[in-house]
DNA sequence: TCTGGGGTCCTAGGACCC
DNA sequence: TCTGGGGTCCTAGGACCC
């Protein structure tokens, strides 16, 4: 999706068609760019740029704090429309996508056609604007698509891949950020053509598991399908002070509070935490995280927040202001039911009745007492 | 310039087990 | 006293993405 926060934000208003429109919250907060306007591009502003340096570049932007439901919402129309070309669809982000269109020429004829007709589709049924990048490899479709940008198409026909890449700088390429360009700059790879030169045992053995990826990228091959997880790995919720502070109580009271809506949102999903973790940020911006394995699953506020507490006693170096603090739950176990306070009391009888169990056949046997429904292998007949 | 919040994956060392 | 090979799990930090 083109400018995709900003674009849903002129949907529900208007008047900010074709202004300096940011979203990312006030000019004068700790934040960052979340979504610029292409109007407000003009004056160099972009995403993940600290909301003040953009204020100063861009003083006449409109400030929006930005509403997520809404684009959640927005997200879930795109998809729909998406899922009605193909049944393969990789959503990556609340505002990206994958789709393979692989056996489709029958029903939406040549990608060229299929890919316009998503773009009017898109834009008829939300009033959005999207562009589009068609090939055979992921890493070409995303690049081409950023080339294709605002509302535009691009096509990479198969065999030119590489030839398409080649001119292109490294850090075009996904997965190659700040550190990696520049450790590919003391090896004199500037373009992604540099890269297909190399030879891959040589990037692989100076950069590792990523040398050896960014090579097969480099000629676009990629063209299996990403590996999609439905379970989460992590939950966390983090917050950065409007200044920083070394009051304890202070301390303790947001740190309570992230610890209560990781909760909910662990009991929301059904998930268990075994670990449970610790982000602190000092006005330095010195980042230290501790994470404690517990002896059982949780999904308790109470717990999570004495466990975060913990590793805040063990932590916290009282000389320094602290910016952030953060909370995180991993190891996360699925779990069959939520437990309500009823489930709790349920639980507890359940234990107990379990307790009675066991010594029954400590008395009698395994096969003395066994759960309703379950089923203990028949003996064979004979 | 003064750096959000939500994630994923990788690396590397150490504990521990067989 | 000097010394294995394989495996798993835990922890801390960092690169990167949107």
């Amino acid at each position: 999706m083109d400018a995709f926060y900003v674009s849903v934000e002129e949907l529900e208003d208007p008047s900010l068609a074709g202004k300096a429109v940011i979203v990312g919250g006030d000019p004068n907060s700790r934040g960052v760019v979340a979504s610029a306007s292409y109007e407000a591009r003009k004056f160099g502003v972009r995403s993940a740029m600290p909301l003040q340096q953009a204020k100063r570049r861009c003083p006449h932007a409109i400030f929006i704090r930005g509403h997520y439901d809404k684009y959640s919402e927005y997200s879930r129309k795109i998809h729909r429309i998406f899922s009605s070309f193909t049944p393969v669809v990789e959503m990556v982000s609340v505002d990206e996508a994958y789709l393979d269109l692989t056996g489709c020429e029958l029903l939406h004829g040549p990608v060229i056609r299929a890919a316009d007709t998503l773009i009017r589709a898109v834009k008829q049924a939300t009033g959005l604007r999207c562009s589009v990048g068609a090939s055979s490899s992921h890493v070409v479709s995303k690049i081409a698509s950023d080339q294709a940008k605002p509302h535009g198409l691009l096509c990479v026909f198969p065999g030119c891949e590489a030839a398409f890449l080649a001119p292109l700088p490294v850090r075009r390429m996904p997965g190659v950020g700040k550190v990696t360009e520049r450790q590919l700059q003391v090896l004199a790879i500037k373009t992604i053509g540099d890269v297909q030169r190399q030879s891959a045992e040589e990037l692989e053995r100076r950069l590792g598991k990523v040398g050896a990826w960014l090579y097969r990228k480099s000629f676009g091959q990629d063209i299996e399908a990403y590996a999609w997880r439905e379970e989460a790995r992590s939950v966390s919720h983090e917050t950065t002070f409007p200044v920083d502070v070394t009051d304890l109580e202070t301390i303790r009271q947001s740190l309570s509070e992230l610890s209560q809506r990781l909760g909910h949102r662990l009991r929301q999903h059904g998930l268990m935490a075994r670990t449970v973790g610790l982000k602190l940020r000092y006005a330095s911006f010195q980042t230290v995280s501790r994470e404690r394995t517990l002896p059982r699953p949780t999904h308790f506020d109470q717990e999570i927040y004495q466990a975060a507490l913990n590793l805040l006693g063990a932590t916290y170096d009282r000389r320094q202001k602290v910016r952030l603090l953060g909370v995180r739950a991993s190891n996360l176990a699925t779990q069959a039911r939520q437990l309500s306070l009823l489930d709790e009391e349920r639980e507890r009888k359940l234990a107990r009745v379990l307790e009675a169990a066991d010594q029954l056949r400590g008395r009698f046997g395994f096969e003395a007492v066994r759960l309703a429904g379950s089923r203990i292998k028949e003996k064979e007949p004979g």
